[in-house]
DNA sequence: TGCAGAAATGAAAACATTTGCAAGACTGTT
DNA sequence: AACAGTCTTGCAAATGTTTTCATTTCTGCA
C-alpha cells in the first residue's frame, strides 16, 4: 500500500510537505486542516484529507509541541498503580482527559518523594500541558520546581481548605474521624489501629491523627501494643494483624488505614476463627472495588475514587484550555460512611445485653 | 530566585541558548553536556552545569524528539487499569523502562478494539520510541497501522509460539488446560465455568477453549446451564455466581476465567453458606495480589505479572537501543498451578471414601 | 621550538510544524 | 463595471534542539 512512497530502497516517512504535495496545496493548508478545519474550503479539506489517508500521514506532536503549542499530554504522578488504591482514579482520570484529546504520561514513585521530584522533572522535560500529583506532601525541591513553571498543577485525592496547591479530593482528617466515631458509637473502647509508615504519606498521617483525636475526645486510651504498622499490602497487613490478634489480649475493634489493610485484617480474623463482627469489628477507609462484596462485607468510609478522577480530569482540562495556571480551585469530594457487616456493637455491650 | 530572568514583566523561559550565554559557551556545548558529557572538558562541563542549575533550565524533549532523536517515551496500551489484573504489569513495566530513562505514555481502551486503534494512533503522533500492547487480538486497522511503522512493537501478557507479533507472556491455552486438569484430577465431573464475553479478548477465549477441550478429553460433559458469563468485576461475578449456585442442581466445581471472578465466586458461596472446598471447589487464573491471603486461599494458575512486566520492559528497552524494530522475540513465561484451599476432592469421592 | 595528532569547541544546517501577514479569489452591492 | 468586504491560501519566520564539519586549542614528542 505504501509502496508508492519507497524510493531507492528508502522508506519515506510522509511529513506535512509530502502530504501537501500530494494534495497540491501548501503545508500551511495541511496544518490548518489538522488544527483549524473550519478555516479551509470544504473542497480543499477533502483533497487534503484524502492525501492524508492515502499517505498514511501521522502528524508529529513533537514538532507541534515545539512550536509552543500544546503537547496534548498531561502528566500524572502516583505513588503506585499496583494496588487497587489508585488504579481506579488513574483510570477515570485517564478516561476524562483522553476524551478531550490528551494522552497521559504516567509516573509512579513508590512513596519516595525524592524519586517523585526526579519524575516530575522528566515530565516537565516532555512539556506536559498540566500536571497532577497525588496528595499535598511533596519535597521542597518539588514545590520549588513547579512554582517556577507556569503550568496548571493539581493535587488529587486530598482536600484541605487551606491547601498550598489546587486540589480535588477528600478530607482525610474527616475520613479518620468518621471511622473512629463509628467505632465509638458502637461502644468500642479497646481499639487497635493499623497504619503504614506515615512519614511520606499525608493521607495516612491525617487519617491517623484525626482518628486518634476522636478516640481521645471520647476518653478512650490507645495502648501502644495495639498500634501497629503495616504497608498497603494485603499479605503484610494480614501477617501483622495475625500477630496482633492471636493471644487473649486483643482489641475489640480495628481501625485500618485503608481497605487493603482492612482486608488483610479480616482474613487474619478468619484464619484465627475470630467471629466478625461479634468478637471483632473491622473498619477500613476507601471502599475499594470488592470491599462491598467481601464476606463479611467491609464497613468503610467511602472515597469516591472515580468521582475524584473525573473531577480532577475536568478541572485540569479546563485549566489547560483557559491557559490559566493560577486558577486556585479547591474542590472537595464528599465522604460517606458505609455501614456493612464487618462492624458491630462492642462485645461488652452484647454481653451486657444478654445478661439483662 | 528566577528574578534575574524576568525582563519587562515578561518571564523568560530559559532555553539552551540562554544557558549557553550564561555559561559563556555555545549552545552546542550545552547540548553536549546534556547528552554526551564525556565529550566536553570537565571544567567547561562544571560551568555549564552551574548555569543549568542557576537558570532552572529544563531541556525540551519535544525539540529533541523532533530532531529524529528518541522521544524517550514508550507507549503502553492496556484494556483497563482499574482492575488488579493489569495494574501489576503496568507497574513493573513502568519501573523497568523508567529506570532506563523512558517515560510511559499510557492508554486504556476498555476492551474496545476500535478505540484501541485510535489510541495507538495518538501514541504514534507522539512518536513513542516503542509500543507495547496487551494480547494478540487487534483490529485489522491496528495491524496495518503498526506494520507501516518502523518501531519496536511488543505484545505482552500472551504467548503463542506462532504469534504474529513479538510477545512476552504466558500461554493462555496452557493456563486453561492446567486449571481444568486440576479439577479433573480431583475427581470433579459436574463443572461450571464463569467467563467474560470472549469476542474481544483472546486471553479469555484461549483459556476457555483449552479448558473445554481438557474436560471433553476427560469425558466430562459441560451442560449449558453451568456455563455463565460475567465481566471482570467482583460484584458482577458474585451476582452471576449467586444465581448459578442457589438451588440444588449446582456444579461441584467452578473454573473461573481469572481470580477476580473467582473471588466473586467464593464470596457468593460464602453468602450461600456453601462450604469451600467441601461442597464446592473454585479455581481461578492469575494469582492476583490478595488471592493467596483470602480465606479460603484461592487455588489458581499463577501468571507472574511482575515477571512479565519486567521482561517486557527489558525487551522493549533493548529493542529501542538496538534500533532494531524487526527483532522477533517471543518470550514465554512459565505458568504454575498453585494449590491452595479453595479446591478439594469432589464431594462424590469424599462420600464414597466415607462409606467404605 | 616545531609539529602531528588528539581534544574541545563553535557555526550552521536540519528537524516538522504553526501562524502572522499579505496577497489573491470570490461575493454582493451600487 | 468598480468596489468593499470576506474567504482562502501561500510565504516565510519562528520554535529549541542535535549533529556534522571545521576550526581552534592543547598535548606530547622529536
Amino acid at each position: 500500500m505504501y509502496i508508492d512512497f519507497i524510493r531507492e530502497n528508502q522508506v519515506i516517512k510522509p511529513d506535512i510537505v509530502f502530504v501537501a504535495n500530494l494534495a497540491g496545496v501548501s503545508p500551511a493548508t495541511v496544518s490548518r486542516v489538522m488544527n483549524h478545519p473550519e478555516l479551509v474550503h470544504p473542497e480543499t479539506r477533502r483533497k487534503v484529507e484524502l492525501a492524508v489517508e492515502k499517505s498514511g500521514y501521522i502528524r508529529n506532536r513533537a514538532a507541534q509541541a515545539m512550536h509552543g503549542r500544546r503537547s496534548a499530554t498531561i502528566g500524572l504522578v502516583v505513588p503506585t498503580v499496583a494496588n487497587t488504591i489508585f488504579a481506579e482514579v488513574v483510570q477515570s482520570f485517564n478516561d476524562t482527559v483522553s476524551k478531550e484529546g490528551f494522552t497521559l504520561l504516567l509516573a509512579s514513585h513508590g512513596y519516595d518523594l525524592d524519586r517523585e521530584y526526579r519524575l516530575i522533572r522528566k515530565l516537565l522535560e516532555h512539556r506536559v500541558d498540566a500536571l497532577a500529583v497525588v496528595g499535598l506532601d511533596h519535597s521542597p525541591g518539588t514545590f520549588r520546581l513547579i512554582s517556577g513553571q507556569r503550568m496548571p498543577l493539581l493535587a488529587i485525592w486530598n482536600y484541605l481548605p487551606d491547601a498550598p496547591l489546587p486540589c480535588v479530593g477528600v478530607d482525610n482528617c474527616e475520613a479518620g474521624r468518621l471511622a473512629a466515631e463509628h467505632l465509638v458509637a458502637l461502644g468500642h473502647r479497646r481499639i487497635g489501629m493499623v497504619f503504614p509508615e506515615t512519614s511520606n504519606n499525608d493521607r495516612a498521617r491525617d487519617r491517623k491523627k484525626a482518628a486518634t483525636a476522636a478516640f481521645i475526645a471520647a476518653g478512650i486510651e490507645l495502648p501502644q501494643r495495639w498500634q501497629i504498622t503495616a504497608p498497603y499490602s494485603i499479605a503484610q497487613a494480614k501477617a501483622a494483624c495475625l500477630e496482633l490478634l492471636e493471644g487473649e489480649d486483643r482489641p475489640s475493634a480495628l481501625l485500618c488505614a485503608n481497605d487493603v489493610i482492612a482486608q488483610g485484617a479480616i482474613y487474619a480474623a478468619a484464619r484465627l476463627g475470630i467471629a466478625i463482627p461479634d468478637s471483632l469489628s473491622v473498619i477500613g477507609i476507601g471502599d475499594f472495588a470488592g470491599s462491598a462484596q467481601m464476606e463479611p462485607a467491609l464497613t468503610t468510609v467511602r472515597i469516591p475514587a472515580q468521582q475524584i478522577g473525573t473531577a480532577a480530569g475536568e478541572e485540569i482540562v479546563t485549566a489547560v484550555s483557559r491557559c490559566d495556571p493560577d486558577r486556585m480551585i479547591r474542590r472537595r469530594v464528599e465522604l460517606e460512611l458505609i455501614m456493612r457487616t464487618s462492624t458491630g456493637l462492642a462485645p461488652e455491650l452484647i454481653a451486657r445485653g444478654q445478661s439483662t
